[in-house]
RNA sequence: GGGAGUGUACCCAAGUGGCCAAAGGGGACGGGCUGUAAACCCGUUGGCGUUCGCCUUCGAUGGUUCGAAUCCAUCCGCUCCCA
């Protein structure tokens, strides 16, 4: 029901690309999942996100725990027909937001105590719970409960955070009782290489069908983290996915993939779509600057997406200066295609053993990075 | 004709003797965003010089004062009420 088969080789570095075969449909690697943290990709219909090309989107347990609770979506026949997405769905499992909402939180060795962000009440989250959440709403793909740490942190800060996962992945594992589910384990570990590799082992040993890499791209640098990704990520088990948690910028994606990622997932295309900001291959645009006032150009020419098949800069512009909720709608879209065609295009160049062209064709991911 | 108000920067609007180049909001301009407490957040917004300072500015003109957006006189514009 679930299963990774690899299919090509980069011959210059560690990106393959493959195929992952989940209970609803199968996903192309080296992929990129769409955040839809509530169980939306804010601002665009099931209809639109398929039609960027997205295989595999991903929700969030802690804020579906909370609003509407995992019952009323298990009552709803789980997420898949709840926010009506047929495709492939991972949650997270909620370790993110022990990083993200650290003020409103308590840790101790059990769980997290979180002051909900909504209400103020108290919402408790274990590994146990997690997976038992992560259960009820029934995402294809689900994820360890972790300790996601924060850049730059103490060697002890991180080391407890790495032991604290392990024992926590070893829980979640136990915990867990759906076989259409496939649970992935966590490797936290800050950018120390030799404490990655021993979590990496333990994570191994307990044995998962999927393996992520937590705690990057929180307060790092670019260059920190790829210098991190290239001495870690091969050492991650070599025949099952390898994800690469809430990454990233377009040059990040090439690098981790590179490195021997095959999955990622980011809110960038929409958080930055909804605040007015495109990708495109060559360049990034800031739709609200003056500039483009007058511009009847679509936001990318070599783009392919609904929003520059049909809509000038000048007329996005304008929406985002009069605050309409199309213009986020249209910048989400475009960005979301902007990432799966990217994909697309990697996951062909590593078939054609030529990976090293994205480059030359997708100027903005080229790295400083090592 | 009589009476009562009012005029501040791109707009709205505070300020009623010095701490005022002038609060706040809007708008405009620029920047940021990496497992989403984010359709959000930050900065700039009279001119000239890189601290800090100088210059011009609160309807207009003239005056009082060491000092005026603030007080006085006159004028101009606008609003409302009574005829």
């Amino acid at each position: 029901m679930f299963e990774f088969k690899k299919s090509a080789q980069d011959p210059n570095s560690y990106a393959r690309t493959g195929v992952l075969s989940t209970p609803h449909g199968q996903v192309r690697t080296p992929a990129f999942m769409p955040v839809g943290t509530a169980g939306s990709v804010k601002g665009i219909t099931p209809d639109q996100l398929g039609a960027t090309d997205t295989d595999i989107m991903l929700c969030n347990t802690y804020h579906l725990a909370l609003r509407p609770t995992a019952d009323v979506v298990a009552e709803f026949g789980g997420l898949h027909s709840f926010i009506g997405w047929n495709g492939p769905i991972l949650t997270d499992s909620g370790g993110f937001q022990v990083f993200s909402l650290a003020e409103l939180n308590h840790i101790d060795d059990d769980g997290v105590a979180f002051k909900s962000h909504i209400d103020g009440s108290l919402i408790t989250l274990t590994p146990e719970h997690s997976i038992e959440i992560q259960n009820k709403l029934g995402a294809d793909i689900i994820m360890a409960f972790d300790q996601c740490p924060p850049l730059p942190g103490t060697p002890e800060d991180i080391k407890a955070a790495v032991e604290r996962t392990i024992r926590w992945a070893k829980r979640s594992k136990t915990a867990h009782n759906r076989t259409d589910q496939a649970l992935f384990g966590i490797v936290q570990g800050g950018l120390d290489v030799n404490l990655r590799r021993h979590c990496i082992d333990a994570i191994a040993e307990i044995g998962f069908p999927g393996y992520a890499l937590g705690g990057l791209s929180v307060g790092e640098t670019h260059e920190e983290m790829v210098t991190c990704l290239n001495q870690v990520t091969h050492h991650m088990p070599e025949d099952k996915p390898r994800y690469l948690m809430g990454v990233g910028m377009p040059r990040d994606l090439v690098a981790g993939i590179r490195s021997g990622i095959d999955m990622f997932d980011c809110v960038l295309p929409t958080r930055n779509g909804r605040n007015a900001y495109a990708f495109t291959p060559t360049r990034s645009l800031k739709l609200r600057n003056a500039g483009h006032a007058l511009s009847h150009a679509p936001i990318d020419e070599t783009c392919d997406c609904y929003t520059c098949r049909n809509f000038t800069l000048g007329y996005i512009r304008h929406l985002f200066m009069a605050k309409e909720m199309l213009g986020p709608t249209l910048a989400s879209i475009h960005n979301i295609r902007f990432f799966q065609k990217m994909m697309a295009r990697i996951r062909d160049l590593i078939a054609q053993g030529n990976l090293e062209r994205i480059y030359e064709e997708y100027p903005v991911t080229k790295t400083t990075a090592k």
